[in-house]
DNA sequence: TCTGGGGTCCTAGGACCC
DNA sequence: TCTGGGGTCCTAGGACCC
């Protein structure tokens, strides 16, 4: 390996990548009408938030983590789409390949962002040597990504993970950024101290109230200082961040260590019996995620969240690991007997912790051995109420698992929302939520704009088809059905190319921020590019 | 008009064992 | 009988990240 100074390499050859406003490019890409539109994704419902908003609607001061409603009223005629997870980790998947062409080591941090080790692949072999060879790897790679999908991405590049990140943040949108090796503490020091990762509010606050709101003012403070403001581990890695040394290695994804779901309801949730449903229907959720991951785990826990915002979590440890629909259930519940809940709950959630990678054959032999352990020591004395060895449950019980929950408790699986649905629950395909494909029988392939009082609004265009025209249906309607999104593939990119302006060698300068964009259409039929959801005027 | 959902890591106190 | 220390596991909460 070539050598490293400070915990930083002699070349800048650690990636990262991070693609621009990726769920809201995702639907760009896939809408017509929407490019160069603001577009908002995220949760549609009264206590939703912004996933992502496109670089035209944070023009408006959109941007994520904001409550949905705080969006709409800076950015009113945006588009406001739901999330499609499954489109997303589909173009993810084919982003991640690009970059396992360039190295086996690639660590992801989420759907669009991932850290890559040039050192450790071939993709330097044969290119020029040093700062230029691995410019050139991270040019490629956006043309690349550019062809296979028509989205754009980041790319920075540096001696460590801390530097390459900073520099893909600096080099967005659309934009490449090397930090030569040497620079580092000069272009570290007037940063802001949230810069550094692990750097959140709390921490800024701390070291506000210290007189430190810079990375070079975190340098002058010295060690001392840090490790009295923020604590042995946070105060060292704090320091020597600011002094730009950072030796985590790029680590190829690992294992999951915990697997939670978790359910914010539009309205607090007050009746005992509707909570413990909740629960339970959250259990299933959670172990059903569980098995398909083929995992089983020993530690279970709730989360409640009260009217009032403050969170509270409950755990209980198994005598062993469980994939157990029934096993997590009872134990969920007996944790929510002891939460006092009369005042209110707005969101419920439900995990297990403590994976291991045990399949239902090695639980069974293990039960086994549990049991016979058990009859050994002498101690027969009936069932341990619930906790029990939860191996020497699941070999008794077999697989009574999905298979065996009655009708009602697995139909309640399927919403997969948290939506109050006061009176008749509205069956899951005649649910229209703005942005979702669907497909008439005469219209053909479009995308829900929106819906309310009994009619949706359907704009039929597909990814790579000019800007379609507006129609409205009533929501029953039964020549229109919910359709499987189409996938962005080269042939999508090649028609998008056309459209956009040509591929940027370096950050393109922000064009001069439009104000208020009209929304105005630009083909083809009257039509708003905001998406109603369900208020109308 | 308040604040999603999925994770990771760290700390701290108490139980328990040696 | 009293004192005390170390190590591990469990529980709860909080900060942080995308």
């Amino acid at each position: 390996m070539c050598g490293t100074i400070n915990g930083v390499r002699a070349s800048p050859t650690i990636l990262h990548l991070d693609m621009d406003a990726f769920f809201a490019a995702v639907e760009q890409a896939s809408k017509p009408s929407l490019r160069g539109k603001p577009v908002v994704v995220g949760g549609l419902g009264p206590r939703g938030v912004v996933s992502t908003a496109s670089y035209e609607a944070r023009r408006f001061g959109v941007h994520s983590a904001m409550p949905t409603a705080q969006a709409r009223r800076l950015a009113p005629n945006a588009a406001y789409l739901g999330s499609r997870f499954g489109l997303y980790r589909a173009v993810s998947e084919v982003v991640m390949e690009l970059l396992h062409e360039l190295s086996p080591l690639v660590e992801p941090l989420s759907l669009d962002e991932a850290f890559v080790d040039l050192e450790a692949g071939e993709a330097l072999k044969g290119a020029q040597s040093g700062a230029e060879g691995a410019r050139q790897v991270g040019e490629r790679l956006r043309r690349d990504i550019r062809a296979a999908t028509g989205l754009t991405g980041s790319v920075g590049l540096a001696g460590s993970k801390m530097l390459a990140k900073i520099a893909s943040e600096q080099a967005k949108p659309d934009g490449l950024v090397l930090i030569p090796v040497g620079t580092e503490r000069g272009m570290l020091a007037p940063l802001s101290v949230r810069t550094l990762p692990g750097v959140g509010p709390a921490t800024a606050e701390v070291l506000r109230k210290a007189g430190i709101t810079t990375v070079g003012e975190i340098v002058e403070a010295g060690e001392d200082e840090l490790l009295r403001l923020l604590g042995k581990a946070h105060g060292t890695s704090v320091h020597a961040m600011a002094h730009g040394i950072d030796d985590r290695p790029v680590v190829a994804e690992r294992d999951a260590k915990s697997v939670s779901v978790e359910d914010t309801y539009d309205v607090d949730l007050t009746d005992r019996t509707r909570v413990r449903l909740e629960v339970e229907r959250l259990a299933e959720r959670c172990v059903t995620r569980l098995r398909a991951a083929g995992r089983s785990g020993r530690t279970v826990v709730i989360k409640v969240r009260s009217y009032d915002f403050s969170t509270l979590t409950r755990s209980e440890t198994l005598r062993g690991p469980t994939d157990d629909p029934g096993v997590v259930r009872e134990a969920a519940l007996r944790l929510l007997d002891g939460v006092d809940t009369t005042a209110g709950v707005r969101l419920l959630g439900v995990g297990v912790s403590g994976l291991a990678d045990f399949t239902q054959e090695d639980l069974f032999a293990q039960a086994q051995a549990a049991l016979s352990e058990e009859r050994a020591e002498g101690r027969t004395e009936g069932r341990t109420e619930g906790v029990g060895p939860a191996g020497a449950e699941e070999a008794e019980e077999g697989h009574s698992g999905a298979e065996g929950q009655p009708r009602a408790a697995r139909a309640a699986l399927e919403p997969a929302s948290a939506v109050e649905e006061p009176g008749a629950a509205v069956p899951a395909d005649r649910r229209w939520i703005p942005g979702q494909d669907v497909c008439h029988s005469v219209y053909g392939r479009g995308w829900v704009q929106g819906s309310g009082v009994g009619k949706v609004t359907v704009r039929f265009e597909e990814p790579d088809t000019p800007p379609g025209r507006v129609r409205t249906f009533s929501v029953d309607d039964p020549d229109l059905l919910p359709a499987e999104p189409r996938m962005l593939d080269a042939d999508v990119a090649a028609v998008l190319a056309a459209q956009l302006p040509a591929p940027a060698q370096s950050p393109v300068p922000a064009q001069s921020p439009a104000p208020a964009i009209r929304p105005k259409s630009r083909s083809g039929g009257g039509g708003v590019s905001s998406s109603a959801g369900t208020s109308s005027p």
